[in-house]
DNA sequence: ATCCAGGCCCGAT
DNA sequence: ATCGGGCATGGA
């Protein structure tokens, strides 16, 4: 396919999601429901290979956020300001994928005070102990991140042997209440984000990034900004004049600027912020 | 070696 | 309600 606003490289390595292996520049295998895709750069189009005709129509497309007109998003987003728009410019291949949310929830647990390619260790780490072995690419092998069930029952302890540090309690009650059934996603859609937060953070090691980031990546929810440090740093750089933004100032004025476009804005500023390490 | 990472918990004010 | 220390781990 030839997708407009869609580098891979851009839209796996822009810290949303860490299930995935680079073979090399363009070229990029990754893991979700359960399934291998491997996926590629050839001139102009983008390969799906290693998959089917189904699961591409049924898994990726939704994955990739192919559905979505972006066209229409960038769009809008570069009309609001020089900043963001240079953001867009800078990196306008990213896309928001949407992730499992069992997936997504324990991925950004383990993110907090962490680096992105250990959380990515740690992600591997848990699937090839825990989780089922789904092929073989290129001498690698890659298996689906553990389903919920299979993780019930395991103690911190044991988890902190797959270097979850601190996290291994916060994993283990994030577990016991998916398993329990006490999320019950089925209604997450009539939900608005900011319900959705308050019940996620009823689980220890969910605060409110953690929360934003599951809502944003895995729920569907455009309007969530999740603050991290960078988002704070280019925030408060940009757009309030290098002053040192709270965090409730920062959301009260993203969501007033970007409203339902908030995720996606989010996500060119990171990504721009980051690469950029501005203090 | 000391510092810090896509934060959050907890105890002290 | 807000603030600061502590937290497992490992790479710079």
């Amino acid at each position: 396919m030839k997708p407009k606003y869609f580098v891979v490289s851009q839209t796996l390595e822009c810290g949303q999601c860490f299930n995935f292996n680079k073979i090399s520049d363009e070229n990029y295998v990754v893991t979700a429901y359960g399934k291998l895709l491997h996926i590629y750069n050839e001139g102009e189009d983008v390969v799906f290979e290693n998959t089917t005709v189904q699961d591409f129509e049924n898994i990726w497309v939704k994955y990739f956020d192919l559905d979505k007109d972006y066209m229409d998003i960038v769009s809008k987003l570069r009309d609001k300001d020089e900043i963001i728009k240079e953001a867009i410019d800078y990196a306008s291949g990213i896309r928001i994928i949407n992730q499992e949310f069992f997936q997504c929830l324990i991925s950004f647990i383990i993110s907090q005070n962490n680096r992105i390619p250990r959380i990515k260790k740690i992600v591997n780490n848990l699937s090839r102990r825990y989780g089922e072995y789904i092929g073989t690419i290129e001498g690698e092998e890659y298996f689906s991140f553990p389903l919920a069930s299979k993780l019930y029952g395991i103690t911190a302890e044991e988890l902190m042997e797959s270097s979850t540090g601190f996290r291994g309690k916060y994993i283990v009650d994030a577990v016991n209440k998916y398993v329990e059934g006490y999320f019950e996603e089925d209604k997450f859609q009539q939900m608005t984000a900011f319900e959705i937060r308050e019940k996620l953070m009823e689980t220890k090691g969910i605060g409110p990034k953690v929360a934003d980031c599951v809502i944003l990546f895995s729920l569907g929810k455009r309007d969530a900004f999740p603050t991290d440090v960078w988002v704070k740093r280019v925030m408060s750089y940009f757009y309030f004049n290098q002053q040192d933004t709270g965090i409730k100032e920062i959301h009260d004025f993203a969501y007033k600027t970007f409203g339902e476009r908030a995720g996606y804005a989010q996500q060119y500023l990171f990504n721009y912020a980051r690469n950029f390490k501005i203090k």
